[in-house]
DNA sequence: CTGAAAGCGCTTACAG
DNA sequence: CTGAAAGCGCTTACAG
């Protein structure tokens, strides 16, 4: 310890040319000082300018932190040869393969250890044509609703020893289809499309042309929410069910002018639950006349906005639907600024129940989804038998009556 | 198109039998019917068992959809067989790396589109000694604390062309270690650490056995709200400083009897933000008495029982501070429920800012954190040039006053 | 500008 | 049970 490790020679030689085992840190863990991380580059120590575009080296002559040179990973070759095995035994001990002799097996473990060893993931991906991670791609982490998800897909995902690449899209079309092909080119064990797509004909176009060649070099996708175009596993919440259950329970509240707080009609979750509450009212007779539809972006800012319209308009309903929960959270502060009153003067309702709805006042009235577990669920569906045929998972949703609804003031 | 291609014969064999390039499907992108996805498992086609461990052949013998077997991904090498060029000439122009003659470099692009060839990342990372991707920790992403700075990281790494493995804890130590040793071994460009660190002799020693040799080999990583034996890249939320401002502007508006909501004392930013909350009340002449301190779980609920507890204890502060937005949240709920008017009868801040507080009714005082640019930062600060010496990025906090504080009834 | 070949760090038949 | 060696799919000096 405290050794220079010579600077990482160039690739062709550095098989024959690396350090012995013998300059190797005694140990990884057992430092003296206890203190948790203690390599750090020292103050004034510039690093050498070595000319050309080879690694460059820590210099400084003070006190030098063990270990000199970046880029030099400990790989299974120094730990075979500490342990004075071959690579092939020190892979099997390492992977647990094969029965080795216990006096190896002990080196071998003592050797990584002491060299604090790692295995490349690179290389073993490469050498066993599988990797360890799948790759989530949702609109944005931080909305409630991709978060309650991804907290189920990251669970589930940890449960089976895999690493969760993240991406958000941020609702650009265009960013799906450059993870995805992140994605592909990651060898993602599966690809989780979140969220809803996009009715467009191009987008699905290039979609196609990532995601085929995935699934037909055995890469798994499976979506949530999404289920125009793609023939995969699926999680499919009911949507045109939930909203259609819910206009029946508001119906049934004495309601009859109603209000819709709506995204952008190119997404399927839009389409689905829009028309699966008109639908249902349109079953009782009762038409949503378009003034009453107000279109702004699926965010808490966006319902802020549509709610304001809908003031803006006149503000006919006696009942206002927004799509999500999220969009929700926005028209209830907007209606509190403008001084209506809900439920007095209007009922709202949402859709998705993230964990926050319950803490609003009122609290709201909403179609109930078990988040976290559709998270599992798209984890686990994509790692079933890629043999077995696609199948669909359907999740009902649970009206919800809380606060934000009540019977109208004078019911048509 | 429509071909079967070959079971993927073994690795031995693999590169000489591979399918000649005019086997391959004509076109990636353009077909016929335009619908994405198409590649689908046919019903009843059950593989069939081939034996041994190889693998497995989709069989059926009715109409068979593109692509046979499982895991024939295409390779540069097919692509340059197709172009009739080299392997390093195909690696060239797919790269930009060198000039290539107009002509080869045009058939080279037309094969890759025309197989939708999607390079393997692991062999890149394998042959240049560096990946595309970065990891980062969190206790729990469906925290709406850590779900903003993933955001910021997220958008950070996106503008760097990097993945972002994203890991959640759920606060457990032994799961952090884990996580940073997985990330160790996809060599990660960069790991960070987000949210509070535990004050724990035996966790910091096997946090500094992963990243000891991690940043040695030349990785680098940064971290968020932990500075306690972490000698790295790292933005600071003024946790203490915050508090201790948030603590004078209460005592400014008449308040002598305060509580604190906390959560576990092993987490450094409990520590921080009681000591200087404490602090400044001391400097005031006012102590907080121990009974009027509630430690709970850092979460909605954990904020739930602790203002329930304090309830229970007799509630003699005429303001509560939350130690974080989260709990406030809960606070506020148990308040409500149990009929504690707020800021009536207790006043109530949080910390952090996060985005739900400003819809809270009523809206929050808080301490304001700009959590999306710290996620930004942190990303930013693991990418600087590795040769430069640690630094600390200390984020100020800033009160914000709303409507869940006021003058105490009658300041004693 | 282009190609043959070595090397990246593993795994795993194959042959003792 | 163990080791030598091929192969995974790339990149990139090196030598035309």
């Amino acid at each position: 310890m405290g050794e220079h490790r010579p600077e990482r020679p160039t690739r062709r030689t550095r098989a024959k040319a690396s350090t012995p085992a013998a300059d190797e840190p005694e140990d990884g863990t057992g430092r003296a000082d206890g203190s948790g991380v203690s390599t750090h580059r020292t103050g004034g120590a510039r690093p050498r300018q070595t000319g050309g575009t080879g690694p460059q080296q820590a210099g400084g002559t003070g006190p030098q932190p063990a270990g000199g040179a970046a880029g030099a990973h400990v790989t299974l070759q120094d730990v075979a040869r500490r342990a004075e095995v071959s690579l092939a035994t020190a892979s099997r001990v390492l992977n647990g393969t094969t029965q080795v002799r216990a006096d190896l097996k002990e080196r071998v473990l003592a050797a990584a250890s002491e060299l604090a060893y790692a295995p490349n993931a690179h290389a073993q991906a490469l050498a066993r044509a599988s990797s360890q991670s799948i790759g989530l791609i949702c609109h944005d982490v931080s909305d409630p609703y991709f978060a309650a998800i991804a907290r189920g897909v990251t669970r589930a995902a940890a449960e089976h020893g895999l690493l969760v690449m993240l991406a958000s899209t941020f609702r650009d079309p265009a960013r799906e289809v450059d993870y995805i092909a992140m994605l592909r080119a990651q060898r993602a064990r599966a690809i989780l499309l979140v969220g809803s797509g996009f009715e467009d004909r191009a987008w699905e176009r290039s979609m196609g042309a990532e995601l085929d060649p995935y699934v037909r070099a055995g890469g798994r996708v499976a979506v949530l929410s999404r289920h125009r175009s793609l023939r995969v596993d699926t999680v499919q919440p009911e949507n045109r069910e939930g909203a259609a259950a819910l206009a029946r329970t508001l119906l049934g509240l004495g309601h009859r002018d109603f209000a819709v707080l709506t995204g952008p009609r190119t997404l399927t979750t839009v389409v689905d639950r829009l028309g699966g509450f008109r639908d249902a009212l349109a079953e009782a007779g009762v038409s949503l006349s378009d003034d009453q539809v107000v279109e702004e972006s699926f965010t808490r800012d966006g319902g802020y906005a549509a709610a304001t319209e809908l003031i803006r308009r006149g503000l006919r309903a006696t009942c206002v639907f927004a799509l999500t929960d999220v969009m929700a959270i926005g028209a209830l502060s907007a209606f509190r600024y403008h001084g209506v009153d809900v439920p007095g003067q209007v009922s709202l309702a949402g859709f998705d129940d993230i964990p926050i709805v319950r803490d609003l006042v009122p609290p709201l009235t909403t179609v109930a989804l078990p988040l976290e577990e559709m998270g599992e669920r798209v984890m686990n569906l994509a790692l079933r038998d890629p043999a077995r045929r696609s199948r669909v998972e359907r999740i009902p949703g649970e009206v919800v009556l809380r606060a934000t609804t009540a019977a109208p003031r004078r019911p048509t």
